[in-house]
DNA sequence: GATAATGTAACACAAAATATTACAGGAGGA
DNA sequence: TCCTCCTGTAATATTTTGTGTTACATTATC
């Protein structure tokens, strides 16, 4: 048997960190404005990864209207309250999810056959329901419930 | 801002094609079962996945309880009543989700910077929460249940 | 005007997913 | 029994995605 024997590394199909960094970001923000420039360099340090990687993940903060970003020595500086801003809106500031959705689906199921003609039918909407609610889940935090330690999310 | 230019590709985050996979070939178990010798080449046929690939999600579907496999000419059998297999029983047995979680955390926060020492204690219960929760809504459907053009799964 | 920071290209590298080839070994049928 | 078909799985290649690094033009503040 010995399924692990076979599949070489970990096989782990995650969301990208880049949304961890997103947030991390995010909370430096809440943290430090006003108190220091916070820029790209300041980040990194903190969070521990290449400051340019942060520079794109700020560049997308900023798409997504989050945050604002001053050239010289200024630093980025929140574009709204951080406080009402959900991991939802950060989720999708830094994942393109959008294009392809959560599920991979396998591209070229056999029309010829009674299964493979009918697959899309039978899982394209329960599969959509399904990251639906996920995202639900994601709007539903804010980055203020983060700090109280037990955020009421249902389990 | 022209995000996408410097951002290569697609970005997509995604549940590998091997959970849409095996849900196809559960799905030709179900419908071509007793008829025919259901081998990896004739799945492979349906799904337009190579033989192999097949083969070893049939491991993984067998090594979850799933289905059984007869050398020789038999080709993959169920191994229980697939009418009761949720979308999760699905998930896991193809994923191995179970050692990292959904998130990928980026892996070296600086424990001296007041934001990165605490970034963890910050995110970690509400990922795990919306995790499980994702998970549970795939406990919620079976196979048998996706036959049912509108499943209920409140949105 | 000097300095420091951003924006982003270009490229390198690592990790993960999938494809392909190959072949040993078991089961069933002739 | 022997042949054939199919599985299990190794080895390897290819593709895709994510991340790191260097470089530099641009722009805002000091």
């Amino acid at each position: 048997m010995q399924v692990q024997i076979f599949l070489r590394g970990a096989e782990i199909l995650q969301i990208s960190s880049r949304f961890t960094i997103a947030v991390h970001i995010l909370e430096c923000i809440r943290y430090f404005e006003g108190e220091a420039s916070i820029t790209s360099e300041f980040l990194s340090g903190s969070i521990g990864v290449n400051a340019v990687i942060i520079r794109r993940i700020i560049s997308q903060l900023k798409s997504a209207g989050l945050v604002k970003v001053g050239r010289g020595r200024i630093g980025v500086l929140s574009a709204r309250n951080l406080d009402d801003v959900t991991l939802y809106d950060v989720y999708s500031a830094v994942e393109a999810v959008s294009s392809g959705g959560l599920f991979h689906f396998h591209p070229n199921p056999n029309p010829k056959c009674p299964v493979g003609k009918n697959i899309h039918a039978l899982l394209d909407d329960t599969l959509r329901k399904i990251q639906r609610s996920f995202e639900d889940r994601m709007r539903s935090v804010t980055l203020k419930d983060l700090q109280s330690v037990t955020v009421d999310i249902t389990e």
